[in-house]
RNA sequence: GCGGAUAUGGUGGAACUGGCAGACACGCAGGUUUUAGGUGCCUGUGCUAACGCAUAUGGGUUCGAGUCCCAUUAUCCGCACCA
């Protein structure tokens, strides 16, 4: 090999090292402690891209060094290759999805390791096969028995284009969350998942991550929406059943006006009387051409609509109207409300425009605020009013009264809402899990027999993108007989949403090959949880949420310890290029085949770690990667040249001031790189700019007179050792040049001598006043008094302070000294 | 509207518990090695002619503030007729 810095042969010549020799197979040992690192698993598209690459490099890096401050690593890869691209691809372009997703998986699998990641590729998992698959239908089943899993009938979420249900957490801004359609509504029977159970405790444990971003947490917890509140009974003149309301303000019940209710609301039909028929009709008419974007928009118009019922107050025993309106929603509370247009912002507006009687219930107390003619809802504290033996009670202490008062009377209770709905897992398309039930017209749904697992995808199918599931077409696959009396019956041919394949993958790559269970419990609560956890915020609450909801059965199931799946997360910024998200249409893609082709992996992972701190967007430079490739064969020169120049012949001068200095600043960098790799910080960029100053430092030091290169060999070995996560192929040929047998990933991360970091002299800071006047050196130990003393008696702050009355003198050791004068 | 974040040179970004603002790198400028381009190496680089002034803006606490407190602004992100 030349002693140029050829990284084509060097990374070439280390991955087959690694791989020929097995080095990063992963066992469990009991006697090291366990350290799981996990990268979110991608969909193979194919391609890797540069938000895959920093994903990768940054979990590697950590992987890596974790393995040398001697924890036994978990560093797993797979793939979540079910989902619609594959189906698409058999639509155009007739290629089979599971030929198609395989060659992708080939493809990107070579990527992956041309950028030189540590994984256990032995425990690798693929959501699409059989041996994976099995025990999601497993899960599935084991959801059923416990009361997890049900099959409704409901309004659903339908994306026209991806001609399929949508769970709501699908659905951004009305809009598919995948192709953007917006979305429509469909009435179909469809399985659901029974997240909500679970909702409370999703909500209390995110209190126990305290290495989770506050961001991530507060999106969940808004997702879960929980509020506390009553619901109650009104009646309604001339009809029988009672209106059950939900409210976050009891204490306003007085103040109740009218009452409004969703225009989908089951009771509408028969509270509008035959004189309002045509006036509902009409409006309903108007409803349905609006799309759900528009219909949730804050700056729709309330509309409503009177039904010609009237509902009496329970507490004031007024006669009240009961309107529809569009602003009422029916997967919310219980899709009616009580209107309290005194208190509440949307209500005084529809109070407003349909001349709804206002009776203000708490006292803003405000002389300003006519309470006979509000301007204004008021939502702020009062006192009450108008509200009979309540009246003067603070209205906080009000919620909690009337609550109590309606609890004793018979006509409401206490309620928790949350805004959680289950979570909608069928999905009518070919490329996903068979849901594992079979509906028998004696028996009902039934689960298919554990023994029968995995329910197989079946090949013999259509894919036209239209119309019911792919598996419909399939003559082999939807006859079966009823597990339970074994009559002829039918199976589902709806497919699971992919979002449950991922739900549960950290824990099969603990024991990734079992054919018996899903994970033996001795392995899985070997690893779990994940300690760091890494990936795009993209995820917050699809992916992270739906993970900490399967982890949580499955513990109750008692399958596995953890209650939580992941310990820490981190969630890495995005890379852009020109200050805007790398994308096919803006056409500033930089691919990574093209970057590791020209500057090697290496350099490329070190740009991205370097460029910015991994939860913070990165811009892509290519200049910034031109010096990483710089620095990194600089690193080369010097390395290869101590080699050649230390004939070994130690000249025992390392007392020399210069030694000195270059002995200090190795430390100072092993020290620096340590703490900044320490867990929860993550500062690799802060880590490699040390690692630059020693190298700076000691081509400094190599020029000087008499250098002795076997300090600059030692210098070297610690060089080489630091940047090896980063940068492990350059790690391991140079580790291998200067000498050492082995992987240098199984070598010791390098400890720092303490002693060495202690300078003799110091060189600390003169201040007047705070301001910054003057420098000096002083010897290291000094103490406070010492310190003011030996500074005040030096010629040029004798000078600086003459005349000058000198009120105060604050000295910190190895800092710096200021005086106060007048 | 509610919630979360961020704000430091021409640029990306450093600055641990309040203690030398701008580490490290990019860019730029000058020099130098080389037949030459590139590479390498060296020097300079917040603003200001200067006293000085500088961490989004205005106040405050402190001997001392990028860092703590109060207010304001801008940008990004999430949620949003949630009763």
């Amino acid at each position: 090999m030349s002693d140029k810095y050829d990284f084509h042969s060097i990374e070439d010549k280390w991955q087959k090292y690694w791989e020929e020799n097995d080095v990063f197979k992963t066992v469990e040992d009991d006697n090291k402690e366990k350290y799981y690192v996990l990268e979110m698993f991608p969909y193979p598209s194919g391609k890797l891209h540069m938000g895959h690459v920093r994903n990768y490099s940054i979990g590697d890096v950590t992987a890596r060094y974790m393995r040398m401050k001697g924890f036994n690593v978990l560093h797993p890869m797979g793939w979540d290759s079910f989902g619609l691209p594959a189906e698409n691809a058999a639509i155009k372009n007739g290629v089979r999805p599971d030929i198609w997703t395989h060659d992708n998986i080939a493809e990107m699998k070579r990527q992956l390791k041309s950028l030189g990641l540590s994984y256990d590729w032995d425990r690798e998992v693929m959501t699409c096969r059989d041996d994976y698959y099995k025990w999601t239908q497993w899960f599935f089943i084991q959801f059923y028995k416990k009361g997890l899993a049900y099959k409704k009938k409901n309004a659903v979420n339908w994306c026209p284009s991806c001609q399929t249900v949508l769970a709501n957490e699908q659905v951004v801004d009305g809009r598919c969350e995948r192709c953007k359609t917006p979305v429509g509504k469909k009435e179909l029977s469809q399985w659901y998942l029974k997240i909500t159970d679970y909702a409370q405790r999703l909500l209390d444990d995110l209190d126990k991550l305290p290495g989770w971003p506050e961001k991530v947490k507060t999106m969940q917890k808004n997702w879960i929406g929980r509020s506390e509140g009553a619901e109650i009974d009104f009646e309604i003149e001339n009809f029988d059943k009672k209106l059950k309301i939900f409210t976050t303000r009891p204490d306003t019940v007085f103040g109740v006006t009218c009452m409004v209710l969703a225009p989908e609301h089951p009771f509408v039909k028969e509270l509008v009387t035959p004189e309002h028929q045509a006036e509902v009709d009409a409006f309903m008419d108007k409803l349905q051409y609006l799309s759900d974007i528009d219909r949730s928009s804050t700056t729709l118009e309330k509309e409503g609509c009177f039904t010609g019922s009237y509902a009496v107050n329970p507490l004031s025993g007024k006669r009240v109207p009961v309107y529809i309106a569009n602003y009422v929603l029916m997967n919310y509370g219980t899709g009616a409300i009580m209107v309290v247009p005194a208190h509440d912002t949307r209500d005084f507006a529809f109070a407003k425009k349909y001349g709804i009687d206002i009776i203000p219930v708490v006292d803003p107390e405000d002389p300003d605020i006519d309470l006979e003619n509000l301007q204004d809802a008021f939502v702020a504290e009062g006192n009450m009013i108008n509200s009979g033996e309540f009246n003067g009670m603070n209205n906080k202490k009000a919620i909690e009264k009337i609550t109590e008062y309606i609890e004793k009377k018979g006509i409401g209770k206490k309620t928790v809402n949350f805004r959680l709905r289950d979570w909608l897992i069928s999905r009518q398309r070919y490329w996903g899990v068979p849901i594992p039930m079979i509906y028998c017209e004696h028996c009902g749904w039934v689960p298919e027999k554990e023994e029968n697992l995995p329910i197989m995808l079946p090949t013999d199918v259509e894919f036209t993108g239209k119309g019911a599931s792919p598996l419909a077409s399939s003559s082999t696959f939807g006859d079966t007989v009823c597990p339970v009396c074994g009559r002829p019956a039918k199976r589902e041919i709806d497919t699971m949403d992919t979002f449950v394949d991922s739900s549960w993958y950290f824990l099969r790559y603990t024991d990734a090959k079992n054919d018996k269970e899903p994970f033996s419990k001795d392995k899985v609560n070997y690893w779990m949880n994940v300690d760091q956890y890494i990936g795009g915020v993209e995820h917050a609450i699809l992916h992270l949420l739906y993970a900490r909801f399967f982890t949580k059965v499955i513990h109750d199931l008692g399958l596995v310890d953890a209650e939580e799946p992941f310990e820490n997360l981190l969630t890495q910024g995005m890379v852009l290029k020109d200050g805007t998200k790398m994308s096919k249409s803006v056409g500033n893609i930089v691919s990574p085949v093209e970057i590791i082709d020209k500057y090697g992996a290496d350099t490329a992972r070190l740009f991205i770690l370097f460029a910015a701190p991994p939860d913070r967007d990165l811009d892509w430079s290519d200049t910034g990667v031109e010096g990483s490739f710089r620095f990194l064969n600089r690193v080369w020169r010097l390395v290869l040249e101590i080699i050649e120049k230390d004939d070994g012949t130690f000249s025992g001068n390392a007392e020399g001031k210069e030694e000195k200095s270059l002995y200090y600043q190795m430390n100072k960098t092993l020290k620096r790189v340590t703490d900044s790799m320490s867990s929860g910080k993550f500062g690799f960029n802060t880590a490699i700019s040390s690692i630059m100053e020693l190298v700076n430092e000691m081509y400094r030091y190599k020029e000087t007179e008499n250098a002795d290169y076997a300090l600059l060999r030692s210098c070297a070995d610690n060089l080489v050792l630091a940047l090896a996560p980063f940068t492990p192929h350059i790690g391991e040929e140079l580790w291998q040049r200067l000498g050492h047998e082995g992987s240098v990933y199984f070598e010791k991360w390098p400890e720092y001598d303490e002693s060495a970091l202690v300078l003799d002299t110091v060189e600390i800071v003169v201040q007047l006043n705070g301001k910054v006047k003057h420098r000096m050196n002083v010897s290291t130990g000094l103490s406070r008094e010492e310190l003011s003393e030996t500074v005040l008696a030096d010629e040029t702050v004798k000078k600086l302070t003459e005349g000058r009355n000198i009120r105060k003198v604050i000295a910190v050791p190895g800092k710096l000294v200021n005086i106060v004068v007048g």
